[in-house]
DNA sequence: ATAATAAAAGACCTTTTTGTCTTTTAATAG
DNA sequence: CTATTAAAAGACAAAAAGGTCTTTTATTAT
């Protein structure tokens, strides 16, 4: 569904937003372990989340990446569209250019209301909530084990 | 939500299935041009769907695409998992490597109740039913015009 | 048989996605 | 101030997706 640096940046800030709950900042090191993603790529995705704002960073002894709690909770929805784009919540499931509910594709009905469905889930949930959950115990974090 | 390749494959055999009903059989130039796929790419693709058995092909003077009427209706289902697998039927929305409701991942619950009104969806509609809804003139084919 | 037609096969290329690694910059501890 | 730590930046590369083109094979009309 989604692509790996947007799985990577979700499972990422989830992981972040979980330790920061505990009063820690991992470390890129640290995450990517965690959240079983590649190093490198990990440091790279989440210096662009940075860059963007979604995330703060602090260098040197004792830094690592937190959340600035001042700053709004932050929507899957707003981090995917940062990742990859709208057309998953936008886009005709057909291939049209433009999906136009005045001109249909054959497909619109039906596949206008998934999309919709998916646009629901993410603007309701958002990094802060997803690591509540995994915090409950009840969901889980790391695919490590599967 | 899907890939190129399935696009052109569901709009391409759509088409053809159009054709059908007219009694005429498309050849390559005539289905990319009309569901304004790249040339050589649709022939592909195609090629690949003649070889699974999804649909059938005539060479040299007056051939073409057509469906053997005596196969099953081809669901859309069947059709993106061969061009591009099943994952997003099965796969975990936050990148688990095996979706598992024993032990879910955060975004779980939401996320398979969609990722089941897609397969539904899927299952039930097939290259056929579109091409109904297209030819009834309720839907639109081509996205040329948008 | 021959020419014309149209798909099949497969080589080749481009772009995007995914991933790796080294060097630089900033922060802190001592 | 210096050494250490950790992120930032950016070059580089592998893999996958997307796309192009030429040659071969099969069919049909003449
Ligand atoms: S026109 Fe295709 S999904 Fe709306
Ligand atoms: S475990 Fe993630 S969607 Fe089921």
């Amino acid at each position: 569904m989604f692509n790996k640096e947007t799985e990577y940046a979700i499972r990422g800030l989830v992981y972040i937003q979980l330790q920061n709950f505990e009063g820690k900042r991992p470390g890129i090191a640290e995450i990517a372990k965690q959240i079983d993603a590649p190093h490198f790529y990990t440091a790279k995705i989440l210096q662009r989340l940075v860059r963007q704002g979604f995330v703060e960073s602090l260098k040197g002894k004792g830094g690592g990446f937190y959340f600035d709690t001042k700053k709004p909770q932050l929507s899957l929805k707003q981090l995917i569209i940062a990742t990859e784009g709208d057309s998953l919540f936008c886009g005709c499931g057909f291939g049209l250019k433009q999906c136009d509910e005045n001109n249909p594709c054959p497909l619109h009905d039906k596949y206008a209301e998934i999309r919709n469905a998916l646009n629901k889930l993410v603007s309701e949930e958002n990094v802060q909530s997803l690591a509540q959950k995994t915090q409950r115990g009840e969901e889980m974090l790391s695919p490590r084990l599967r």
